[in-house]
Order: C-alpha cells, then sequence, then structure tokens
DNA sequence: CTGAGCAATCAACTTTTGTTGATCAGTAAA
DNA sequence: TTTACTGATCAACAAAAGTTGATTGCTCAG
C-alpha cells in the first residue's frame, strides 16, 4: 500500500464527498452552461443564500470551482482540470485487471 | 429541469456518497485483483469485522460490489457495469458547453 | 457619507454517517 | 448434535455534515 496510493485516494475521497450532493451537483450542472454569479444561483435554484454559500465552499475546497470577484459580485465556474484528474481517478478504480477466478481460497 | 436529469443526479449522489469514504476506496482498490471473501479483507486490512461489513453493505447498496455466497463465505467483486455508469455520470459533468463569457451579467 | 445589495461567516441546532461491541443465523467439520 | 467459524445486524454512542437565521465586510449608487 505505496504513499502514492494512499494519496490518490484522499483526493478521491474529497472530490467525491464534494460531489456526494444533490445541491452541489445542480450547481455543477448549471456552470456548465458558463460561469454564474450566486446571486443568479440564488435565484433560480430558490434556496437560502446562507446554504448556496456553503455549498459553494465545499466545492471550491475540494477544487471543483473557481471564484472570479468583479465588483459586488462573484463568479464562479467549472475547474476544468479538476474535473479532469476527477475523471482519471474514477477510471483507476476499473483499473484492467484480472477479475474472475484469481481469489486465494479461505481455508 | 427535467425528472431524468433529477434521476441522473440522485444516481450520482449514491454513487458519489458510497465513494467518499477512505476504507470503501480501499475495498475497491482491493477487489480490483479480483474477488474476496470477507474474511480476507478483515485479515489484510486489520479493522473489525462489523465496521467491514458495514461498509460492504453501503458499497452494495450503491452498487458497485456483488456478493456470491460460498458456503459459509461471502465473495464480493466489482460490479463493471456500475463503474461503466459512474465513468458516465462523470463524464457527464463536464459536458462540453460553453464556459465562457456566458454569464448574464448580474444588474 | 449614507444606504442598499452581494456574498462569506458564525453559532446553534438537526440530521446523517460511521464506530464499537454484542448478538444472531447459517454453514460445516468433528 | 455439538462446536467453531463467517458475516450480517443491532443498539448505543461519537463524529461529521448540513441547515437556519443573524451578522459582518465589501462595493457601488445616490
Amino acid at each position: 500500500m505505496a504513499t502514492t496510493t494512499i494519496k490518490r485516494r484522499d483526493k478521491g475521497v474529497s472530490l467525491f464527498h464534494a460531489l456526494s450532493d444533490s445541491t452541489r451537483l445542480e450547481i455543477l450542472e448549471r456552470l456548465k452552461d458558463g460561469e454564474q454569479c450566486v446571486c443568479d444561483l440564488t435565484d433560480v435554484m430558490k434556496t437560502a443564500q446562507s446554504r448556496l454559500s456553503f455549498h459553494l465552499k465545499v466545492l471550491k475546497d475540494a477544487g471543483l470551482i473557481t471564484d472570479r470577484p468583479e465588483g459586488r459580485w462573484i463568479y464562479y465556474s467549472l475547474d476544468q482540470e479538476t474535473l479532469e484528474e476527477l475523471e482519471a481517478v474514477v477510471e483507476s478504480l476499473r483499473g484492467s485487471r484480472p477479475q474472475v477466478g484469481t481469489s486465494s481460497r479461505c481455508v
């Protein structure tokens, strides 16, 4: 169990945790159409501002989105690089290893 | 916000939640080498049996692994189909939509 | 400067997850 | 049948995550 394995696993845990919430997935879906300010999201998602802010922070901490302040607004957008990392992590879950008949019998 | 979108999102939430834990990711990694019985996993992961059983259940409920009872052992293995679904969900996060300059200005 | 709007943060609270140790059901060997 | 072993389940507890409403800091318009 190499250190890099652990590290990749931790990266996975934080990404997957950030993605494991319906509100956050909705935010990401909306950001696919381009960057959005919090006010837009609050309007269209009909939810409390502090709640949205909380979820945006989770996504940002995981690196899935980035923010760009402009005047009194803050625009959020997807972080493509992290999404690529995510794909890599997911692909690594499949591996391309033997799938059958390799278990050493339990005695 | 179509119903199918919600449905896909819920599927994502349950998959991502199942993946958002270090112990569970380790289990999946170990299963890449082929099916394993719980006793093997307990031995090698040096953890309480009930704890492992709990995490196996989460993974199984999410459809990520399947079990095959044999005598007094139960062998777990990866569910390739669900892993493919997972890849699809992840790919759908990226979409291939405009990424810049599409935000309607906040007034 | 003052007032209004945007968004982050905080404290208090609720809900959801995860852990632990014990017990239970099923299987198989003696 | 008795005994030992595998693995699921349960109850009690601990920890983490999410919600809510209020407050704060900023920026801009008047």
